[in-house]
RNA sequence: GUGGUUGUAGUUCAGUUGGUUAGAACGCCUGAUUGUGGUUCAGGAGGUCGCCGGUUCGAAUCCGGUCUUCCACCCCA
């Protein structure tokens, strides 16, 4: 008996047409990437799990896709550790994990090449990662990352660059309309120092990142919530009413924060200036003093950007990590790094319509005969048609006419190559347009013209 | 993880207060048309109504469970 097959909740095929615009995305990121001198790495779809827990959050763990033991996974789990439950169990039974994203199998790459790598050391990662989320819109369980890291430098010129990548990409995709929202990290801690409630730097900054879409009173709800005082929420207040350019921004956080501030503000400058004297269009970065991230390994300037006028999450994100691989044993390397989300800009570009119309052309010509010696025949100018580099292919039967026509209909191929008795006899094949649907009668050296020029 | 929502032909969807044989459009196949496609016309195939159970004389329709879809949280690309 046949089941009919389905998907596992929150994964996609991706058909031809579908991939063809995937591609397209791809190869613009992937070119980006390669002129600013990153090169290529590849890591496996899973990790030991221990290397990925603990690197994003509790609620990053929890969306860890674990994979099962093989064989007798059961053996050493016992009745006291069921009693205790999944937290028991789960480590026993599962050692492995699909990735949850790229930086941190880079950041366990980069530890164990570390004597192959001469730092500062720049690598981009082009690869599916996994997250047992609950599917929604622009949320897939499998998604793909597009990645540039930088480890082993300090230097800002790296934060520079990453605005002027997501640029770069955003003028070849067509995407036009879009904030690229920095913070940082430093910074988020300074304000919440100035307002006395060091200490409470994540609950801070969970509760701010949600300012823009629940509104402030929401915010300080959550606050006092979480132990922030009302003296607190309060001094908060001029750092929310905060507006003006990123420079009139900075100016009044160097009044407001005073010494302690003056380094993080120096820094977000200095990144600033260097994007721009390479070119970056300003307009397009924004200080955002509410932008927090959740992957709690960020240490420095933070990334997000978001397309405008879209009703999809954000599209690329990253940041600076002072200190990733010092959890694997390898301290004191520095390295930032950010990714595009293709999945949700493809989603982006399709809802602002940005693909063009016209539909992907995967043969130029069809071969068409119309009895078995004429196939034959038809067979071998095929293989003259692909020698000269034309994509083509025979209709692979001799089928009734209707048939073979409807088929280069469907897939959209311009040209058909017809060969019956007539052609076969005079050494000769019929080329036929199939949008004019004119035809001529001409030698293999004259089609391959045809086709070369005509397209 | 919490709350809601969806599921009927290959696809998009109708289907009345529970009532005989579950429909349409598009797509597919065949023919009109055995060396010429897109149009037109005629005909045809295709569904255990997501799955399991319950209520009922009778369930696509009501109830429960389960899976799936989409959405709001949480969080995120």
């Amino acid at each position: 008996m046949s089941t009919k097959p389905s998907l596992p909740k929150g994964v996609r095929d991706f058909g031809p047409e579908e991939m063809a615009r995937r591609n397209f995305i791809f190869d613009t990121i992937r070119e980006v990437f390669r002129t600013f001198g990153f090169m290529p790495l590849e890591t496996p779809a899973m990790e030991k799990l221990d290397v990925l827990t603990g690197k994003y959050g509790d609620e990053g763990d929890q969306l860890l896709f674990r994979i099962l033991n093989s064989g007798q996974y059961l053996k050493s789990v016992d009745a006291s550790d069921l009693s205790d439950g999944e937290s028991a169990v789960t480590p026993k039974i599962a050692e492995k994990g699909l990735k949850y994203d790229l930086t941190v199998p880079f950041a366990r790459f980069t530890v164990l090449n570390q004597h192959a790598i001469s730092f500062p050391f720049k690598r981009y990662q082009i690869q599916p990662v996994w997250r047992a989320d609950r599917p929604q819109r622009g949320r897939y369980r499998e998604f793909y990352q597009c990645d540039a890291d930088v480890v082993g430098t300090n230097s800002l010129a790296c934060e520079a660059e990453i605005i002027l990548m997501i640029q770069k990409v955003f003028v070849k995709l067509g995407i036009t309309d879009y904030s690229i929202k920095i913070n940082h990290r430093k910074l988020l801690s300074a304000i919440t120092a100035e307002i006395g409630a060091s200490g409470k730097e994540s609950a801070f900054c969970t509760a701010i990142d949600k300012l823009d879409k629940i509104g402030r009173d929401k915010v300080f709800d959550e606050m006092h919530r979480q132990e922030i005082s009302t003296a607190s929420t309060e001094k908060l207040v001029p750092f929310m009413e905060l507006r003006g350019s990123n420079r009139e921004k900075v100016s009044a956080l160097n009044d407001m924060l005073g010494v302690e501030g003056k380094p993080v503000l120096d820094e977000i400058l200095r990144v600033l200036s260097l994007a721009e004297t390479a070119g970056a269009d300003p307009e397009l970065v924004e200080l955002d003093l509410t932008l927090a991230r959740g992957l709690s390994y960020y240490t420095g300037t933070i990334f997000e950007v978001k397309v405008n006028n879209v009703s999809i999450g954000s599209v690329s994100g990253g940041g600076r990590y002072d200190d990733l691989t010092g959890v694997f044993g390898l301290p004191d390397i520095s390295g930032v790094g950010f990714s595009f989300g293709v999945d949700r800009i493809y989603d982006v570009m399709n809802e602002l319509g940005l693909f063009p119309d016209d539909t992907q052309v995967f043969s130029t010509v069809l071969v068409v005969a119309f009895d078995d010696q004429s196939w034959e025949y038809g067979w071998q100018a095929l293989a003259g048609i692909r020698e000269a580099g034309i994509q083509g292919e025979i209709y692979p039967e001799v089928a009734k006419p209707k048939k073979m026509f409807a088929y280069a209909d469907k897939k959209n191929i311009p040209y058909t190559l017809i060969i019956g008795e007539s052609e076969r006899v005079n050494n000769t094949y019929t080329l036929k347009d199939m949008r004019s649907g004119d035809q001529t009668e001409l030698s293999l050296e004259k089609v391959l013209e045809v086709l070369n020029t005509g397209q």
